[in-house]
DNA sequence: TGTACATCAGTGAACGCGCGTTCACTGATGTAC
DNA sequence: TGTACATCAGTGAACGCGCGTTCACTGATGTAC
């Protein structure tokens, strides 16, 4: 319910020994380990805190609400599967054309993957506790990956001047649905590479069709 | 939870004035109704059977449990925007080129316009109620819409034969996506014309890449 | 048609439960002099 | 360095709540003879 925003506080790892240490952190990181098990709609606040060793009211020293931890643990997942995305293209370096495409179809790859490997962390990053306002601004890692690597298709003449401006948004709906689809077993996972080729046509081509 | 399945019944309007008449039917009609006001993750059995008008208990006899009662309401849900996709067709008649690709684009668009329009129920047909093995097979309303609007749109030469068999998969990943991404404010409204538009020139394209 | 009975769709009270949040508190840590 | 005090991150008991589900029941409806 509440719109108050996470108190920023101490990112830094504060030093063991004091009281807990760095109680957001691990308040956080525990409420994702339980999500990933069991499910947003299946998460309390003294779940967590019990699972911390710590008691129910403390966490409201650090977060105004449970809807505010949810939040944080939403970005804090998405942010989680850039560095699924990172490490998944690590294997294709280099300039070349094929090079940039094969780092491109890990990244959609990899988000799938990313999906039916921590299906609800997936299903947390978006809908209700989704963020928005920094990823609609495209500050996001995973959009700002799919950014760079269209940046790189594009220097490898991969993608069509004329199509380039409206890249992302096409690819991150195609892999979004598909990604969502596969999960929820209305499509079988084998669709992804169709998904793929067919993304690649469209970024290449010149971006007209037939009278309308 | 429990993975039984919602019985069969009296599917045909029972006279009223017996009882109830048809309580299975209000159930759901009413659970649909509190969701797309409240969300499934507010909706409670007594809320339905208080808004019915009939002590909580009485739902037992026509759903096994709390879960039963949900995912047929998602099931519905999801006919529900068949019916809307339907209406938002219904403009654009004839077997033209041009006429076909209104009618996919109206597809694409009531999509969208039905996520938007009725939010909470869209989620609640995708997600941990979705029914599934129905859909998986390609026997819900809006996949069959799919499948009719796409064999127009090749009957109409917009779509190239190689293209054909992936055409499904494709189409509704982009739509899905963007639905699902325009409704967390991911993406704005209007990117949805430029992914319908890329994915017309993906149909239409030969489906070859260059060297992989 | 009338009666006896089986069926079935409701009632309403009760259950035990875990939840989010609050509150007054405590005691460790940090800081000013 | 030592002391007095403010700050702050914890505790733990308590709150009121609505939930899903169960159970024995009731009374209307349908049915066999």
């Amino acid at each position: 319910m509440s719109l108050t925003k996470v108190a920023p506080r101490s990112r830094a790892k504060a030093k063991e020994g004091y009281h807990h240490g760095d109680l957001e952190t691990a308040l956080l990181v525990h409420a994702k380990k339980l999500i990933s098990q069991n499910g947003v709609e299946n998460l309390s606040l003294r779940q967590v805190a019990a699972k911390v060793g710590v008691s129910p009211s403390a966490a409201y020293h650090h977060f105004p609400d449970k809807d505010a931890l949810l939040r944080a643990a939403a970005k804090s997942a998405f942010e989680d599967m850039a560095e699924f995305q990172v490490a998944s293209q690590q294997n294709f370096k280099g300039t070349s054309a094929l090079a940039a495409r094969k780092r491109f179809r890990a990244l959609g790859i990899s988000y799938v993957g990313f999906a039916q490997t921590n299906p609800h962390l997936f299903r947390l990053s978006f809908g209700p506790y989704c963020g928005g306002d920094e990823m609609a601004r495209g500050e996001s890692r995973p959009w700002q990956l799919l950014v760079a690597s269209l940046d790189q298709l594009m220097a490898a003449g991969e993608i069509h001047p004329k199509i380039r401006p409206h890249a992302e948004v096409l690819v991150w709906s195609a892999i979004h649905g598909a990604a969502t689809l596969i999960l929820d077993e209305l499509l079988p996972e084998a669709a992804l590479e169709s998904i793929l080729d067919a993304i690649e046509i469209s970024l290449k081509s010149s971006g007209k069709v037939g009278n309308k």
